[in-house]
DNA sequence: CTTATCCCAACTAGAACAGTCGGAATTAAA
DNA sequence: TTTAATTCCGACTGTTCTAGTTGGGATAAG
């Protein structure tokens, strides 16, 4: 049931960039994201034009250039990200909701298999559907006060000048349609 | 968050083998259970193997042979057949509780990703870990009965003698030790 | 002795995964 | 106008995983 690196660095990053932007650091180059995630800078790169190509980021290029995100945090559902870079959620074809595949079994009907692997779907969608990216900067941020912490990637920018393109920013942090969800912690 | 072929394969087969016992035919042979679920017979027979060397299948050699249960189908649990097959419940590897490794995050302890992905496998393991395979086998009959059908493994084998060695059967239909849990439906 | 069955190691083609590389285009600032 | 910092992009690579296949050997029933 394993996530991808691929989608696991997509997350890291799109959360790094929301804790920045909350912290009035919307504008963060890939070089930091990279640094502060210990990530491969040019893999993560390829990530990070598929998640603008998908409409997840905007870029700024040329010097003090970077990523943004390209809507609201709290609009952007770790499950969407999800299935963007990994595919459905379900462990099985023939249990997905959003990419039902007919499987090779001969009824699926009265398959008991379906049923329970439907019921995993369910329990995977009902987190990661629920909770957005602001969710997560939330506990991340109250986790890291708690300390007297910044998030490493913040650290990491502090010394750039705030460039002249990121001092309007765009209204970014709206709260998301869906019931409030809770950490079990 | 995909299973892989193998160990989908490797839960209807024994889904197969449970439903066959529950209507007193213990042994099946390979070529029942790959015809029954549209397997590649020479796949499933490495998947089979690979069962009977994990404790979860004894096989019977020679004519009239085939493969049984080694255990009560109610102490089977589907999490331990996919973590044999699949790996680790956990999507990712600092979330998993059976086999935890570090990642190459910063810091673990404040990480709301880590946070997230724990609730992920808890809820996959709530499921997996709580259903045994003869909880699959009753919903699967109790659907097939519903419509009057037998499953099409023990239709398979209806013709075949009942081997001198299956006719004294080790009892194996012993009721699980957790809670009973329920089906969504 | 024939037939049905399991046992087993080795092999393979293709896809997916996790990157790497080299260079072009863009922008800010000196 | 030059330089430095940045994004953009396509192509490439090595390794592992996936989903099997092949071919032959051992065992048991009738």
């Amino acid at each position: 049931m394993k996530l991808s690196k691929r989608g696991e660095y997509a997350l890291r990053a799109m959360l790094d960039l929301t804790m920045a932007h909350a912290l009035d650091r919307p504008l963060v180059p890939l070089t930091a994201l990279a640094e502060a995630q210990r990530i491969p800078a040019t893999f993560l790169e390829q990530i990070l034009i598929e998640l603008r190509r998908a409409g997840f980021l905007v870029s700024t290029r040329g010097k003090y250039g970077g990523y943004s995100l390209a809507k609201p945090a709290g609009d952007i559902f770790i499950g969407e990200i999800v299935r963007h870079l990994d595919g459905p959620l379900a462990p099985i074809g023939c249990a997905s909701v959003t990419a039902y595949q007919r499987c090779s079994c001969p009824d699926e009907e009265h398959c008991g298999l379906r049923l329970i692997m439907m019921d995993v779907r369910h329990a995977i969608a009902n987190i990661l559907d629920r909770y957005t990216l602001k969710h997560l900067a939330e506990i991340t941020l109250q986790h890291l006060r708690r300390d007297g912490l910044l998030p490493p990637v913040v650290e990491l920018i502090r010394h750039l000048p705030l460039a002249q393109r990121e001092k309007t920013p765009r209204a970014i942090n709206t709260s998301p349609v869906r019931p409030e969800p809770e950490f079990y912690i």
